[in-house]
DNA sequence: CTTGAGCGA
């Protein structure tokens, strides 16, 4: 898979700024990976969608933002983590979303319960250090009365492939006075993504 | 560590 072959592919998704294709130093074969640079962060994540677990060259291929390795330039992350509980509203009524594509993000748990009345926000819980979705998440409402219909209505519909499996979450009391970090404003007009191809 | 029951700083 050569760099110029990726920019054919990634261009359907917006501006191609740069494809790197990663060679091993010695061996010279391509190490089964690239950075591609898209014009804007919204490029970037339209390629995320249209091409992570698509199929290139015959192969199921991965596309995300970058993981960054220690504590430096960490503004390219920002859209992949964070900005999820950014609206998150807790409540003692709650439902315990399991089964979750490793693809749904919390805005996607949010859509799914969109038409239920009382919905108050939807959480989708990502592991502490990789930034990895843990394949659940939380769904608040108002009443009682609301998350009983929804867990009827809503439970096994299938969401990214996957059946819902819905609960009622366990009490996790209100106890942190709300002192979220805003920590906002990484605006970058490039953003990078990895994609993980082979020769 | 690319996963599949589970209950989040």
């Amino acid at each position: 898979m050569t760099s110029s072959q990726l920019t054919e592919i990634f261009v359907e998704a917006g501006t191609v700024v740069s494809v790197e294709v990663m060679y091993d130093r010695v061996t010279d074969r391509s190490r089964g990976f690239a950075f591609v640079t898209m014009g804007s962060v919204d490029d970037a994540k339209e390629a995320i969608r249209m091409f992570d677990g698509s199929q290139v060259g015959g192969r199921i291929v991965r596309v995300n933002f970058p993981e960054v390795p220690k504590g430096g330039e960490r503004l390219v992350m920002g859209p992949k983590i964070r900005n999820n509980n950014r609206d998150f509203v807790d409540s003692s009524h709650k439902i315990y979303a399991g089964n979750l594509g490793w693809r749904v993000s919390s805005q996607d748990l949010k859509d799914v319960f969109a038409e239920q009345p009382g919905l108050v926000s939807a959480k989708v819980i990502y592991e502490r250090d990789s930034g990895r979705s843990r394949g659940f998440g939380f769904v608040t409402f108002e009443t009682a009365q609301d998350v009983e219909a929804a867990l009827k209505t809503m439970n096994g519909v299938e969401v990214q492939g996957r059946e819902l499996r819905l609960n009622l979450a366990a009490v996790k009391a209100p106890s942190s006075p709300s002192v979220t970090e805003e920590n906002e404003g990484s605006s970058v007009d490039t953003s990078e993504l990895v994609s993980s191809a082979s020769t």
